[in-house]
RNA sequence: GGCGAAUUAGCUCAGCCGGUUAGAGCGACGGAAUCAUAAUCCGCAGGUCCCGUGUUCGAAUCACGGAUUCGCCA
């Protein structure tokens, strides 16, 4: 009986581009689901953008477009990403759409029959200038506890305490500047501490396998809480002007984005149902369906307590989750990804410089498992794992079987029989087939770790068993029949077993799956689960299957331009702040946009004029080269220690194409001291040394005249 | 500040309910092989299991305290 699934993943808030952290969610569901699609379940996999709330209201303003614009400017480039890393969605749809808006406020109306939903006036900092309310994280003041200056309006980052912005001295709108106003309006509320909703969440939350075991206490923590920590009830509107759904006969009343971001999920699927013909409220109702969503661990408060609880007392046709699968965050070289330093991963960089996107895929498989808990991306480890294991050790069962095969036998496998308990299996393909259950198994519980653990112990076993046989001294004497006939049983044998390895890790890297069977055995399908029993005839004259990674490409990969400046930063720090699902993937990561390439400096279109402060702000020092180095694995880059006097500092340039480091030692140059210092794949960089260059190749740099000293100031 | 999670070989990690000399992969090192995109195979070396105290016949595993890191506190 094929299981019916309707699969999400959370929902990108629309303001930016997706980063790794969306990514590693959208890899670890899309694995998950073509496992269930393999064995032949049914899966409705959907996502949408977040596109309403404050954030992209003001961002768009900033930009002078509308907000829908915005949107819409963002929603064009999802499918470059979606497709690039082989991402399997069903349908891509967005919260600001018909359907959203009709499910929001049918779910409200019924919440509201219901009798969970109440107003309630709420006094709240008002900005005269711009004529809105405003969220704690656009007000600004000084700290009541230790007077420091500038702190948002929700905790101190020097004392870290924690307060309400009414309690901010002096404070002062970060939009407008103008000094907030307190102003009453009338708020809608959910009642959720109300004793059915309450007693409905601890039963939801207790169900054996509804949730993994940290989230459910997770939850129990804030269902048992007590006075303070009580359950409060949840305030579900916004002002006017505000970017969403109205709410229903409630002049100048809009859904905060919270309530409508999630049944975004919803209104995906019935997009999706309206375009293929299939009954949403049909497959909804089905009691067999089982609705599973995928989050990150920042948003688990949202999806464990409002959204099962809304759709609880919302009633039919809606279905309460079955499953909350949550995961971590996801660091790169084990550092979160900073917001002021620029580090990080960018998706779209990887695909632009040619990266293999099953390379991530396997890679992130390989790291990941059924518990919340963050990941590293360590660059050394990503080239290791894939040139070791999928190349060396997976493909080069292929590779290395194969010529016996095309050579000796017109590619042809032989006649032996190929089932279970028969001699001619009784090698690698046995052992192969002999972990089908724990493979299937860890797929099913999202431990994907294990999967690949598994399977790579089964590739060395293949490689032994080729070893052993030596059919390359069976090749010899090939002009025996028992030789012969010999070396075509163990090669065949590989090739079987090569081919079970690649049902089993079908899921994880799809596209290679498939070539293996279209180009490789000449089976032109989509591979199912059952395909590892149905051992194949023959097999084409091998070609290869996937390309090693160049450690080169990695240093292009981090290789991105400087940090976004500082203003840049900021608007980053407060979207990043409004706890939507932006978030939600994994990282608090900006999605920094960056330009195609690091591309060659046009003969200086003169860029806009600064003041002499701007100029004021770099601090440039002659510096001296004490030490040169070539650092290993780094294509274009040299190690300095430089000297400004006062200190030394290590600065990782890009002019080991120009510069042989032994030259370099003792002379002067110019360095940018107070550069914000960034980590790189090869150490910690401390500034960077300033040279010229143009449209011709040739990199030139700086020095200055005789008498410098190192450590003066440029200026 | 309160609560929670994490800390195991150079790197990435596995070690369930406490039980013999703590494991894997990668890397390093030494050999072999040469079919294969220098991939593969064999062997070897590497650990005060964050620190301390305690419970126990016995603790990486439990308890308490501490350090560091990360998160949650609506």
């Amino acid at each position: 009986m094929p299981r019916k699934l309707f699969v999400t993943t959370a929902l990108p808030y629309a303001n930016g581009s997706f980063h790794i952290g969306h990514i590693m969610e959208y890899i670890q569901a899309d694995i998950w689901v073509r496992f269930q699609r393999m064995l032949g379940n049914s899966v409705h996999f959907v996502c949408a953008d977040d596109a309403h709330g404050a954030p992209i209201m003001l961002k768009a303003e900033a930009e002078g477009v509308t907000p829908q614009q915005l949107v819409g400017r963002i929603g064009a480039e999802r499918n470059k990403y979606l497709d690039g890393f082989h991402l399997g969605f069903d349908n891509w749809h967005s919260t600001d759409s018909p359907e959203n808006t009709e499910l929001s406020q049918d779910i409200y109306r019924k919440l509201k029959a219901a009798g969970l939903i109440y107003t309630k006036p709420v006094e709240q900092f008002y900005d005269p200038v711009k004529g809105m309310f405003l969220a704690d994280r656009y007000i600004k003041g000084e700290c009541p506890k230790c007077g420091a200056k500038d702190q948002f309006g929700d905790a101190c980052e020097h004392c870290s305490s924690v307060y309400t912005p009414t309690d901010l001295g002096n404070p002062y709108s970060t939009l407008s500047g103008a000094a907030p106003e307190l102003k009453i309006s009338e708020h809608y509320f959910f009642r959720l501490s109300d004793a059915k909703c309450v007693d409905f969440l601890k039963q939801w939350v207790n169900e054996p396998g509804r949730l993994q075991s940290q989230v459910a206490n997770k939850a129990k923590e804030w269902l048992d809480g007590k006075e303070d920590k009580a359950l409060g009830d949840w305030d579900i509107s916004r002002d006017a002007p505000y970017f969403g759904i109205p709410i229903p006969d409630a002049p100048g009343k809009y859904f905060y984005v919270w309530l409508d971001a999630p049944v975004g999920y919803l209104a995906s699927f019935k997009h999706y149902c309206a375009k293929k013909g299939i009954d949403f409220e049909g497959v909804l109702a089905d009691p067999q369906t089982e609705q599973i969503h995928f989050i990150g661990k920042d948003i688990i408060y949202f999806h464990t307590l409002f959204w099962p609880a809304m759709l609880k007392f919302a009633g039919r046709p809606y279905k309460v989750p079955d499953h909350i699968y949550v995961h971590g965050f996801i660091t790169v070289s084990g550092e979160k990804m900073s917001k002021s330093r620029g580090t990080g991963i960018s998706p779209l960089r990887y695909l632009e410089i040619g990266m293999n996107p099953e390379w991530l895929r396997y890679y992130i498989a390989a790291k990941l498992n059924a518990n919340v808990e963050d990941l590293d991306f360590n660059p050394d480890d990503f080239v290791a794992r894939v040139n070791s294991d999928l190349i060396g050790k997976y493909i080069n069962i292929a590779s290395r079987a194969a010529g016996f095969i095309s050579k000796h036998f017109n590619g042809d496998l032989g006649s032996f029989g190929k089932n279970e308990g028969q001699r001619t299996t009784a090698g690698p393909v046995l052992a192969v087939w002999g972990e089908e259950t724990a493979i299937r198994e860890a797929y099913e519980q999202r431990e994907f770790g294990k999967v690949i653990r598994d399977a790579m112990r089964l590739a060395d076993r293949i490689n032994e068993y080729f070893d052993k046989c030596k059919p390359w001294e069976l090749a010899k004497h090939a002009d025996n029949p028992e030789r012969k006939a010999e070396l075509q049983l163990v090669c065949a044998n590989c090739i079987w077993g090569f081919q079970v390895l690649t049902v089993y890790l079908a899921p994880i890297i799809p596209s290679v799956a498939r070539a293996v069977f279209s180009k490789f055995f000449g089976i032109d399908k989509s591979v199912s689960w059952d395909d590892h029993r149905n051992l194949v005839d023959r097999v084409l004259p091998y070609q290869h299957l996937m390309q090693r990674v160049d450690p080169g490409q990695l240093d292009a990969l981090f290789d991105l331009p400087p940090a976004a400046p500082a203003k840049e930063q900021k608007e980053v720090t407060e979207t990043s702040k409004n706890g939507s699902h932006s978030r939600s993937a994994a990282t608090s990561s900006p999605s920094t946009p960056h330009p195609a390439s690091p591309g060659p400096a046009a003969p200086a279109a003169a860029a806009a004029a600064i003041s002499i402060d701007d100029f004021a702000k770099i601090d440039l020092r002659i510096a001296k080269i004490v030490k040169a180095e070539h650092v290993d694995g780094a294509d274009k880059l040299l190690k300095l220690t430089l000297d400004i006097g006062t200190e030394q500092r290590t600065v990782f340039a890009g002019i080991k194409s120009a510069y042989d480091p032994a030259t370099l030692e003792g002379r002067l140059t110019v360095m940018v001291a107070n550069l914000a210092p960034r980590k790189m794949k090869f150490g910690l960089s401390q500034g960077m040394v300033l040279a010229a260059s143009g449209e011709a190749t040739g990199i030139y740099l700086l020095a200055p005249d005789s008498g410098a000293r190192p450590g003066m100031k440029v200026k």
